[in-house]
DNA sequence: TGACAGGGGGTGT
DNA sequence: ACACCCCCTGTC
């Protein structure tokens, strides 16, 4: 397989190796790996590289069989000017912590992933980590999704998952979370267009008809509109975000369905933008912070 | 290098 | 409140 020269990808704000990693790494998409500071991705039917120029611009690689994925690769990454109008409508003037954790990661974004794509993927995420959901969706790509260029894999879709046996799923060490895929995959393959027309509903009723599906919560639907949906609105709220939220918003004691509702009243319709940004701290603040410390209470 | 707990970015009952 | 299911991670 031989791939294009690279070229860039420019002009947008510069990215640190640290804010790259986070967007492409940091929870939002689960199919991006890297090896010597160039990153392989998938997404939907696309593959592509990611490297970072030495002023922080990036540049891209596809296989040559493909067709020129530079426009692709511009809307999954947001690349356009209108991002940095949304950043600064954030409500940073009156907010610190907010300021403080967008001058942290100066250029982070939200990804515009497929819909279908994103629900598969945040069906696994139940209780795992990062790199174990990643595990799980390489798993199903590889054993259930159709090669890509390159030898990668593209993620299954929900028909191919309707066929698959749940011994297949669970192969792909997803644990419990195997059922609910089977019965999403069912009554989605019941349902035809259910999928498409909930991703056309307004927030709340999107929201509302996926939390209906097994295996999909308040957090999991968030995030599916937030990452899979552009619906910058939505506010997922996670065990992070809660303790975020109690320590510097004096949201002690609050239920996560209660802090969502804060998150978007407080954060506004860009509410999914600002939860990023803080979603980062804190995940730097735990990897940075001595085991043992704790700076709740 | 290897075994052994502990606990995890959530949902459903 | 607790089970679900399994694997990653830290630790001895």
């Amino acid at each position: 397989m031989t791939w294009t020269p690279w070229r860039s990808l420019a002009p947008h704000t510069p990215l640190s190796p640290t804010v790259l990693r986070e967007l492409l790494d940091g929870g939002q998409a689960f199919c991006w790996y890297e090896t010597d500071s160039v990153w392989e991705g998938t997404w939907g039917e696309h593959i592509a590289r990611l490297r970072l120029s030495d002023n922080g611009q990036l540049e891209w690689s596809a296989p040559t069989t493909c067709p020129d994925a530079s426009d692709a690769l511009r809307h999954y990454l947001a690349l356009d000017p209108e991002w940095e109008k949304t950043i600064d409508a954030l409500p940073w003037r009156s907010d610190a912590v907010l300021a403080s954790a967008m001058g942290n990661w100066p250029g982070l974004r939200i990804l515009r992933q497929p819909f279908a794509e994103t629900l598969l993927t945040f069906l696994c995420s139940s209780t795992k980590q990062i790199v174990q959901i990643k595990q799980g969706c390489a798993q199903m790509a590889a054993t259930l999704g159709k090669s890509l260029p390159g030898g990668r894999h593209r993620l299954p879709d929900w028909e191919a998952l309707h066929a698959a046996d749940e011994d297949d799923l669970r192969a792909c060490r997803l644990g419990y979370r195997a059922r609910f895929i089977k019965q999403t995959a069912a009554f989605l393959a019941e349902h035809p267009g259910w999928l498409e027309e909930t991703e056309a509903l307004p927030y709340a009723e999107a929201r509302a008809r996926l939390i209906t599906l097994p295996g999909v919560g308040a957090k999991i639907a968030d995030c599916v509109l937030l990452f899979g949906a552009g619906r910058l609105e939505s506010f997922p709220v996670d065990t992070w975000i809660l303790k975020v939220m109690a320590q510097r918003y004096r949201l002690d004691g609050w239920k996560p369905e209660q802090v969502a509702t804060f998150g978007r009243t407080h954060f506004g319709p860009l509410a999914g933008v600002a939860q990023q940004f803080l979603f980062a701290d804190a995940r730097a603040v735990r990897r940075i912070a001595p085991a043992g410390t704790d700076t709740s209470a």
